[in-house]
DNA sequence: ATGAAAGCGCTAACAA
DNA sequence: TTGTTAGCGCTTTCAT
């Protein structure tokens, strides 16, 4: 431990001539003080180099700031199963240091789910809010209210053009997707590959693969010119019919041994991988969903990009606690966050 | 904001008929309180599910605790400059829920340094000590003071045979090495590699690389068994001899295009590489020097298998800080951390 | 062995 | 606009 020469408020108050309620007051900028009052207050902090106690002023508060998470409702081991466990995580280290932290799921299919959710959020009035945004519209309506009641907020995941945020925490999709052309080909160029997609049977849903598939092209377009891309598409609420799908697929195209998928489920297509071995194939997905990890490790899936859900909640909340407790800004508003690569050899400590 | 509705001393005070004094007094083991006292006083922790408010508890003692970090001093972009920097970084965010941080750094080639060093770390009489131990033995000596003193300490980037610290993180060494020869490779078998390595002048060093080359050799075994290994020593302090060294080594070996270093220090063998271009090359190294990560960027680099040692460094420091503020054990003792993959397509963010 | 009381530095309600 | 004051929950000293 060490000793403590602390500059409190009373120095300042004292070296100022006022009292301690008016240092509070500019501290705070809770107003009703003189611009000479301000000024002097201001002037002592420098001189005197003031640094306030958070445990003082947390004891002297006796209530803890709330910060509200708003995430799609998830089903298991899905992608946002993964956020949500690390908003727990986080949770819990801040939540020693007297935050706490509250989940307020939507379905991420229904509008009106994302309404009412919004809603009970607000009812709650937290300091604080963190949000994967799924529907534009709606979530103008959200953040606009939070602006009006003074209530920093940060996007994860995605960020809607409107700005305003705090900041935003997320993958550069783009980029993913030129990387996963890389980590598909080998740097080689291949003849043919297989792009495996899911049935979206609700229409407005927007696809939020769209900028990964548009990087992969790109990464084609410059590195295997000739290639020939075809589509198949699944549904995962079939998924009793995937395997037909694909024997009936292949079957045409036997010689196509690179495949691809742009969004978390490539889990979906491991059964038939599996009862189809090919040691010359090349399969790469995204996130590390458990499902996806026990295929790259039992090598049936070669690579998968992840982007550790977890680590991004726990930044966004991070730089959102440290905005409510100390109205420390972010350093950077935009955070495009590290692409991670994993194989059946570094998966293991992930 | 949230309402609080916390039990105090007060109140557990008031349910067992004693004082506060009293109640502190078995809360903290401080002996002079009778056994009938302590037994009540225990039973209205458990019963009113008591829970000590660390704001208040730290404001009273009016101290702040401290955290030592042990590290190598380091030279400007090398390994031990990132950890440093993790350490900075960290120190802000805990900085900020009041906990300080004190660097102390010694040479690496200097046993003396390292006592002396330690010397002045338990001068300062720290609450925690985060050590990156290089000399087995004078850690030893360290680790048994602090024990002694009842100070907790975590290792990172290494750790002695003897225990008793309160955590690990660090790289899994022999798997780094084994994942290295994936990425060399590309898995594909190979015929020659060609390994770099620095020669070590003061002898008694141990080298941190050794269980990576381990890992690496195993890898070569069972995926390219009749690949002939190459070594060529570099000299550090005299890297204008190092262009010499390769040319002279590749004028007899024209055909080799593996090359690896399991330190981090590729970047020294970068000039080499770049005024003798070959497009099927494949170079691997280790941690994300600058120098390195420019060089992966322009792609004389294939890839760097990196370990966030700022993560690293705040992970300990974090588990560190729970334990001093909150007496909260880390989920795991040995945290082996994951092994980062960079390529040129996702090092932009990294 | 136990209690009483004075603070730690800050906040917030009230008074002036 | 400013000052005063009563806590926040805990530690610590001094009595008893």
């Amino acid at each position: 431990m060490v000793q403590n020469g602390q500059i409190t408020i009373h120095d300042i108050a004292r070296r100022t001539g006022l009292s301690k309620g008016t240092v509070d007051r500019v501290l705070h900028d809770r107003g009703g003080v003189s611009r000479k009052s301000k000024e002097k207050v201001m002037a002592a902090i420098q001189e005197l180099g003031y640094e306030p106690n958070v445990y003082a002023s947390l004891l002297a508060k006796k209530e803890k700031p709330l910060i509200a998470v708003l995430i799609p409702k998830h089903e298991p081991d899905s992608f946002w199963e993964l956020a949500a466990s690390g908003i727990d995580k986080s949770a819990e280290s801040i939540g020693a240091i007297g935050v706490d932290t509250l989940h307020f799921e939507y379905d991420q299919y229904d509008l009106d789910s994302f309404r009412t959710t919004c809603a009970k959020l607000l009812d709650a009035n937290p300091s604080g809010v963190v949000i994967a945004p799924m529907f534009q519209e709606a979530t103008e309506g959200l953040t606009q209210e939070l602006h009006k009641r003074d209530i920093p907020y940060v996007f994860i995941d995605s960020k809607p053009e409107t700005d305003g945020c705090l900041a935003y925490f997320g993958m550069p999709l783009y980029k993913s997707g030129y990387l996963c052309g890389d980590l598909l080909t080998g740097g080689q160029p291949v003849q043919n590959v297989l792009i495996v997609r899911i049935r979206r049977d609700r229409y407005q849903q927007s696809d939020p693969t769209i900028n990964r598939r548009a990087g992969f092209m790109d990464y084609m377009l410059e590195h295997s010119p000739d290639c020939v891309l075809s589509n198949v598409f699944i549904d995962p609420n079939e998924p009793d019919k995937i395997e037909g799908t694909l024997s009936a697929w292949f079957e045409d195209h036997p010689q196509v041994r690179h495949i691809v998928m742009f969004n978390s489920r490539i889990h979906l297509i491991v059964p038939w991988l599996e009862s189809h071995p090919d040691p010359k194939r090349r399969v790469v997905g995204f996130d590390n969903l458990k499902a996806n990890m026990e295929a790259l490790q039992r090598g049936i899936v070669t690579s998968l990009i992840a982007q550790r859900p977890d680590e991004q909640v726990r930044l966004a909340i991070e730089a959102l606690t440290e905005f409510i407790l100390f109205r420390k800004l972010p350093a950077r508003k935009d955070n495009y966050m590290h692409m991670d690569i994993l194989t059946r050899y570094n998966a293991e400590y992930y």
